[in-house]
Parts: C-alpha cells; structure tokens; sequence
DNA sequence: GGAATAGTGTCTTTAAGACAATATTTT
DNA sequence: AAAATATTGTCTTAAAGACACTATTCC
C-alpha cells in the first residue's frame, strides 16, 4: 500500500489521529456547566462531545488556532481564557486507531453568551452534574474531570476564574464564581485581599446593586498577566 | 493524489506531523544538565536536539510509552520521573509543515545514569549554559526553557526533585539539587519540615558521611504520592 | 427600622524564613 | 581542638482564616 506522494515518509503514513478537543466552562447561576456539541458522524455519531476537531493546516497557524475556529464555529464565540491542558493519548481511545487530542480548557462569563447558544440546537451547556450520567463521546467524560480539577487548583493560586465573570464585576460575583469552582465557600476578605495585592484590577467608577448596600464594580487592567499567589486559599 | 486505503478519509492525510520529545534533566556537581542527542537526519541534521520521535502505533499504548522507549532506545535508561509539560505546535517550526510535538520534561539521578551515557557517541548531558550558546534543531531550546521553568515552579511546591536523586538521599543532596534547579539557595530547616511533613520517605537505617558529621540516609516510601504543599518556599 | 448585601478591623493560625545553638565526624 | 557538615530550637514574618463590626441600600 504505498502512493505516490510528495515527501512520502512512512512514518508519517502512521501518524496518530490528531485532534483538538476544548472543555469551555461557564458558571450560571451557582453551577459549573460546560459546552457540549451533539456529533453529526460517526464515531459516536449523535452522542455529546466536547467541541472540538481536526486541525486545519491551511487555516490554523498553531493548535490554538484550531481550538479557537473550532469553538467559534460551532458556537460563535470566542472565550476570552483559552490554555492547554493536556493531551489524550492511546490505542484505544479512538475506535478508529492510535489517536492523539490536544485537549483545552476554556472559560467565558455566560453573560457574554446565552444569546449566542441558545440559537444553535445543536450545542449546549450541560452541568457537570447531569454529565455524570450521560453518555459521552471518547474519553470526554475523562477528559471534563482532568480539566475540572485543574481549574480547581488554578482557583486556589490565581485569578483565573475572573474569566467566568463579565468585564466588569464585583467581589461579590467573584466569590460566587470561585465557590461554584471549588465547590467550597471561601472568605470575602481573603479574596479582598488577592484583589488588591494582585494590582490586576481596577476600580470602575460606578456601583452596583443587588438586594443590599451597592458593590463596587471591578475590571482588569490593560495588558496585565495572570497574577499567581505563592499560597493557595484553604481546602 | 489520491491513494486507495482502507478507511480512507480527507481529513487524515492532512493530519500534522506528530512527534514526541522529553527533556530528561539531571543534576550533576550543582550544574542542570539536559540530555541532548545528535540528529542523524534531516532537518537539522547533526545538531544537538531533544531525545525523541514518532509514535509507533504497534509498539506504543500511549505517547507517555513513546517517550519511554525512545529514551531507552537513545540512552538504555527509564527515568524514575516522567510527565507531560505541553505540546508545541505551528506551521513554522519544522520545515516539513505543520507539525505538532507532545514534549515531556523527565528527571533521573545521575548516579544511575554515568555509566550509559558515557558508551553512547550520539548522546550528551549538556548544562543549560553551554545550551545557550549552542545550535540545537526546531523550537527545542524554547521547549527546554519552558520545560525548566516549570521545574523551577515545582521545586518550589512540591518534592519532584527527588528524582534527581539517588533512590537513598541525604537532606543536604536533595537541598543541593534543589538549589540549583531554581538558582537560589532554600532553607535546610524548610526542607527537613517539608521531607517529615510530606509523609513520603522513610529513614533508612544508615548514615553516610562527607567531611563533618553523618547524614541521615532517606528513601521514598513505596506506592506514595507526589506530596503538593500549599505553599511556595520563597523566591 | 429590618433585611440583605458590601466592606473593614483585627485577632488567630499556619507554614516558611532567619539564624543561633548543639551534635557528630574527620583531620 | 578546629573544621566541616548535620540537626534542632525558637523567634519572626507573611498571608490566609475567622468573625465581629460598620456601611449602604431597598422595603
């Protein structure tokens, strides 16, 4: 079984299946959800997975690139926290042969788009609850629960879970979407604290109010880089 | 160009070059060292690049088994620590287009490993000082830098560098390979809270001496967990 | 005023840093 | 005994936890 080709190489002939796969997590309303998309071909054709899909050489400048289209694609949008997680590899994992993904974890505020995925039949936020009995294309489920973890550390030592909250926030939202992470309550002060010591974010010069006293709304700097604390908040 | 194969599919052909590497990082006489081989071919042959290759579909579970074998393969040794860092990715970094490497940042105490190494013309332990001044193949210098930083994240945090020493170490060799791993110098009492701490390593009933008094020998417990602490030691 | 939520003050706790004091071994 | 390295004691420091107290807003 040999062809003619240019370069022709046979270990390129063998390559593993390469594929890039992203968890998209979203906070609404104290739940942790994450986009599925619902498979149109086979394997596991009709089944949820995560979206995801092959890289495009002629489109994509690097795997990033591929996750990005690939969410944007299939759902509109583009999160504004997007970062390796790790890859999935084996024999089995793809009935179709060795195969490799790249999998992603992302996270976008689910203010910035309930309208966008409400519109498409075919993807939707399913809560890491329901998840648990439902089934999942590949090692899916797996790859959820690794990202899941991970996510929980990075909420302990950083501010990445801003990325849940719209631009603009209060500690108060913050906290909610940290608690829903780490399925854990944490101290208002403490993250007080890592606001101000962070220098990430600045006061927004307008307040807001929900039920009580106004809180005072919050935005990231300009061009500031994820600040990462040298302690982690308590388990 | 089109060739008959079973199970055919567009998507496959395009599929980007997918390689595995490892940085394998030793410890030797207060210098970090990583094990560089001689490319025997194109691209960039006959530069010093990461020990590394193609999966084999028939010969590998998974990419960690592809790391493992073509480090044995170029060096006859297993590191005792051996973990995903990040894939590498771009239509760039290897002339033969898009191309995708799964790299791994590896650790081995260089008592196991002087023996090998020296037989082998085609592999050398080179300092990250000489690295710097030296051409080496693809984006792998940047890999190693990543790949370094990270194991200076996890100094700080954990025990990892342990594997950069003898199955029993004294407190003062696990100190000095730590040391210069994150080129800073710790605080032995910190380190001795940390080892009793962490649960992970039992006394070996024997002391060893080096020009003042006997140090207590320690090894790993067996079937134990890489210890996190909440805390980072000092930068 | 009462309920609800936001924000501050401050004392406690935990684990690391600093470093002096003690212990052991070789020369 | 002096030098060198190992180990312990203990006080300080930094940042999180706990939680009471104050502030603001709506009803």
């Amino acid at each position: 079984m040999v062809c003619a080709m240019q370069n022709y190489d046979i270990t390129q002939f063998k390559n593993p299946l390469f594929t890039v796969d992203s968890v998209l997590f979203t906070v609404v309303e104290n739940t942790l959800k994450v986009l599925m998309v619902k498979r149109a071909n086979d394997p596991y054709a009709r089944r949820w997975g995560l979206p995801g899909g092959f890289v495009d050489v002629d489109k994509d400048d690097d795997t990033d690139m591929t996750a990005r289209r690939k969410l944007a694609e299939k759902t509109g949008l583009s999160p504004r926290y997007l970062e390796q997680l790790q890859i999935f590899s084996g024999i089995n994992r793809d009935p179709r042969g060795f195969s490799v993904t790249s999998a992603y974890s992302a996270l976008v505020a689910h203010q910035s788009v309930e309208t966008h995925i409400e519109t498409v039949e075919q993807a939707k936020w399913i809560s890491l609850n329901e998840l648990s009995s439902l089934p999942v294309a590949f090692d899916h489920k797996h790859i959820i629960d690794i990202a899941h973890k991970r996510l929980q550390q990075k909420a302990l030592y950083s501010m990445v879970p801003v990325y849940c909250c719209p631009e603009q926030f209060t500690v108060g939202q913050l906290k909610n979407v940290i608690e829903t992470i780490i399925e854990k309550s944490i101290q208002r002060k403490s993250l007080m604290r890592r606001i101000e010591s962070s220098d990430m974010f600045e006061l927004v010069d307008e307040k807001v109010h929900s039920g009580g006293r106004s809180a005072q709304l919050y935005k990231t700097k300009k061009d500031v880089s994820m600040t990462h604390f040298e302690r982690n908040l308590s388990v």
